[in-house]
DNA sequence: TTAATATAGTTAGCTTGCTAAGTAAATAGA
DNA sequence: TCTATTTACTTAGCAAGCTAACTATATTAA
């Protein structure tokens, strides 16, 4: 009743593909939902996190939350800032960094976001049981360790290379 | 033993980011193995597709196999002629189509990749059962399906909205 | 047979990830 | 105290996904 497709056999062949695929599908889901409120991908999941760790976050607590870099976080919140969703303050202890905060605007849109988020979330796991999306999240948290560790070695074995 | 995190509420507030993630250090790690063969990660997953459907497939059927749209295919396979692993024949039946074929220099890369991505898949899913493997797979598969059926709900709104 | 529509592929330009290299502030060492 | 290094962020430009709009060929209908 739950199993159904080989995904070793699957896998073979287009490794991380079916995970590109879902993704970009499940983005599109919610990039559709919330385009009336002017938000593309980026910024929705942004807004998001900012919420998730507190307004006035700096930007590299924000970038490791969102497993992006910084110059791809930088370029999203310039466009934030821009559609007066948020502003940046520099941290007045340390000059070098700049604190999150939503605008009034900001918390609407985000009030609005989290609704059709919530709504799209049942639609996209309709039909997964808890367990089966527990296994998943344990999947994705182990091959994510197994990728870092293998990054890893390759970087170890170039600076090998260097001397 | 096998759980560990709260998927459901995990995702709740980053929905299908983990996916990306993952996808995104997968794609990386083969990347940097295949670089010495001068492979991009939309170069070597298009030679593994062209033969895993068989030379002489054309660009429509690639792509879809893929999961991508055309021009991001005509992008890939034009690259993929200029480095000479393969070439585009004009279907003399149908001549709007172009079929798909490998130089011998683009055998020769295949079999050199197919070997290391053996290797990775071995790394990646290191830890993780076949059977959770499957459960993955199965999980995939719905969020598709999902996605996609909410995808056709929103163009159909669109439509009805014109009339 | 000719005009209208559909299909395969391309081109142009957007989004959002990345790395490399730069600036400005903080910290460590001489 | 003054220089050197590290750190937080920015800028520039590449990779690879996308849509919209184009060309050329094939099919369908008048």
């Amino acid at each position: 009743m739950t199993k159904q497709l080989p995904f070793y056999e699957t896998l073979d062949l287009t490794l991380c593909g079916n995970m590109g695929r879902v993704h970009r599908l499940c983005r599109e889901v919610v990039t559709i939902a919330v385009e009336p409120l002017g938000l593309t991908q980026s910024r929705w999941t942004t807004l998001v996190h900012v919420n998730m760790l507190q307004e006035g976050v700096t930007q590299l607590e924000l970038a490791h939350s969102l497993g992006i870099e910084m110059p791809s976080l930088t370029r999203t919140l310039k466009q934030l800032e821009e559609s007066l969703l948020i502003v940046r303050k520099v941290d007045q202890q340390d000059r070098r960094s700049k604190r999150i905060y939503f605008t009034e605007q900001g918390r609407n849109v985000l009030s609005t976001l989290q609704e059709k988020i919530a709504d799209i979330k049942d639609q996209l796991y309709h039909g997964l049981s808890h367990e089966q999306l527990d296994i998943m999240a344990y999947g994705l948290v182990k091959m994510e360790e197994n990728a870092k560790k293998s990054i890893i070695q390759s970087t170890i074995g170039e600076n090998l290379n260097d001397t």
